[in-house]
DNA sequence: CTTAAAATTTAGTCTTGCCTAAATTATTTT
DNA sequence: AAAATAATTTAGGCAAGACTAAATTTTAAG
């Protein structure tokens, strides 16, 4: 019984290991919303996933779902393809970061292990995509990331732009217009405790965040 | 009713395409054949294919299939794809003319529009693939072909080498090991009517070619 | 502790696109 | 022209993956 990675199962791996990255397991409503599939459908392939030999998730009723060893590395081979693509795309093609996403949620399914190789190559090995995202290693080990949220970040404190954990084109291409970019210096100079806005200036300009932003902007504090 | 265009269907139209570029219809046993899938499926999809509204193909039972005009412009669409996604696969990232098909056998229905005129400018227009065939335009026209089959030559004729029609990875890597590529000067030295074979020169070397290969190069007579 | 609301699962369908086996039609041979 | 062979179509099924509606379980409120 060889595991059949349809497109369908490597979506469902990918989101379910972005769900569980916060040591939770992702429940099927979540997994539901973020693959845009009903609850009743996600709980029957979610059952499969976990019925397939090796299992490729562990599941237990009502109580979510995680990875196995298999389903994790299966998604890392996925998110690999996804960020390289992106890097790919952004480097040699001029796509924006705002329009990288699309694309590379459709090849990311279809290029063989020689293309992944060939694009890390001739990208030479790049350790994050244009949203600064970590890239999984060619072993597929997810490299450890130490970045902070910029929404806990208090007035006075300064910091790099480390990533930016989004994919809506319209709120890539605010922030670029913010010049919010990875690589980017910022203090932090106000916060309100009633909305939790923070007013975070790069270079000469402040510009007052919400937590829709703020939490999805991570940071490495100076 | 929009048309649904799955990565089947446009198989499916690519293929007719092909067998039906010498004039004649494209019989349920040669689409078959083509696309490695049991003659009864290929009946049942050609039926649905010229139910759709509009036909993409026309279809006459025992008589075989035709493609319609929008049917032909889908078929275009995907065959663009392909032969530039080959070309800019050779140019950018090292494939070989022997590799390349099979990775742009799935790219092909996955890329964008936007991805499509990014590599097109990125080459510079291209009008033909790596194997020499033409690419059809970004309005969907496909240049005039005005080449000759190269089993057609005979003694003392010279040539060019315009475009080699296969995708056999073992066959193309022996043509380039013999240099028989695109754009290559050649002359007839000899032929046997008994085996239709035809000695060729290439530079300073001769070649025996059978039928298997001479039928699948087309060549510019000088 | 009971009830209402929310989350999840089950049951039953549907579509796409393929397959096998059997029936039919077309083409060749004799 | 009949028989044999080849090509094609029909009929019946199956697997993947989705959906809706109904049932169940869990969680939150009172
Ligand atoms: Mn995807
Ligand atoms: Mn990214
Ligand atoms: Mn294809
Ligand atoms: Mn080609």
């Amino acid at each position: 019984m060889p595991i059949t990675m349809t497109r369908s199962t490597q979506d469902y791996l990918k989101r379910i290991y972005e769900l569980t990255e916060c040591g939770l397991p992702a429940s099927t409503n979540d997994l539901a919303r973020e693959l845009d599939i009903k609850p009743a459908s996600v709980t029957g392939m979610v059952q499969k996933l976990a019925a397939e030999e090796p299992a490729l998730v562990e599941y237990h009723k009502h109580q979510g779902v995680t990875l196995t060893p298999t389903g994790k590395r299966a998604a890392l081979e996925v998110i690999r393809h996804h960020r390289l693509l992106e890097t790919w795309l952004v480097q040699t093609l001029g796509y924006s970061w705002a329009e990288v996403h699309e694309e590379a949620e459709r090849l990311e399914h279809v290029i063989s292990e020689d293309f992944e190789r060939r694009i890390a190559a001739a990208l030479g090995n790049p350790t994050r995509d244009p949203h600064g995202e970590l890239i999984p290693t060619e072993d597929l080990n997810m490299p450890v990331d130490d970045t902070t949220p910029l929404s806990s970040l208090r007035p006075n404190q300064s910091a790099t732009i480390q990533r930016v954990n989004a994919q809506d084109p319209n709120l890539l291409r605010h922030l670029d217009s913010l010049g919010l970019t990875p690589g980017i210096q910022i203090e932090v100079t106000e916060y309100s405790s009633f909305d939790n806005n923070l007013t975070v200036k790069v270079g000469q300009k402040a510009n007052v965040l919400g937590l829709n932003i703020t939490t999805k902007i991570f940071v490495e504090i100076k």
